[in-house]
DNA sequence: AACTTGCTACGAATAAAATCGTATATATGG
DNA sequence: CCATATATACGATTTTATTCGTAGCAAGTT
């Protein structure tokens, strides 16, 4: 039951979110203008897109004014849960710690970041 | 320079590779039946998949009898090294540990896994 | 030998995602 | 008021992934 109320962004819908999460609102050509540094497709495919995100209710739109600005409806935090949660079952066998032994060897974490950790670890053991 | 050595296996290819690298190796029956209980396609989808998998060099196969033997031609730690690399980098804005937060925060590690996870951070800190 | 069963090969249909071209509207500066 | 620049709308194409139907082959059974 309730299985995928949250829509799955693709690949590309989670590369404009992440702009949007960034920027809190922002236009198609402002979102275009972030993406076009790593990937090179035209304007038009990130205007696609968005519209298409909004059709589905991934991002809000306000269109009164000539140019639209979009804004996401869906919080980073509860969709990278989600990934996260998928990632884990499907790669790692439901077993969360190998996914964060995977992370920590991954990329080194510094000071503040393994001070971060260490806090949440302290917590769990708490319980 | 040399980007994408490693094929990206699809959400599909990652069901079969699963059950490849649990099993070391096996039939497309084999990796059909494990299959067949989480998902409904008919056989020769997953034949289809697995040749395809074979074609591209994700899993080798042994076709000196009448049932092929498919096994693994990536390893699951690279592959999920790569993934988990590229989760961080789309999703977390190249911060690992907000993945580790994540992580733990969504499934609590039980008293083993925690020791593990100490482990290394010790080391970590270690250096 | 004919029949059944279980396999691979492979083309083709379907579905989903990404890309783009073109039409059209609107604001703005000359 | 016209030209230009910049938007959106939207159909169509391309690409990628998934699914399946059907043919054919090999081995064992009757």
């Amino acid at each position: 039951m309730e299985v995928n109320v949250v829509p799955k962004p693709t690949e590309s819908e989670l590369a404009i979110l992440q702009v949007l999460w960034d920027k809190g609102q922002a236009s198609v050509r402002e979102v275009h203008e972030v993406l076009s540094e790593h990937k090179n497709s035209g304007y038009t495919t990130t205007l696609k897109l968005m519209q298409i995100m909004h059709e589905k209710g991934i991002v809000l739109r306000d269109d009164s004014s000539k140019v639209h600005i979009y804004r996401p409806n869906i919080s980073k935090e509860n969709t990278q849960q989600h990934l996260v949660g998928k990632m884990i079952d499907t790669l790692f066998g439901g077993n969360s710690s190998q996914l964060v032994l995977q992370a920590l060897g991954n990329h080194a974490p510094n000071a503040a970041e393994l001070a971060e950790i260490e806090a949440v670890i302290a917590q769990l053991k708490n319980k």
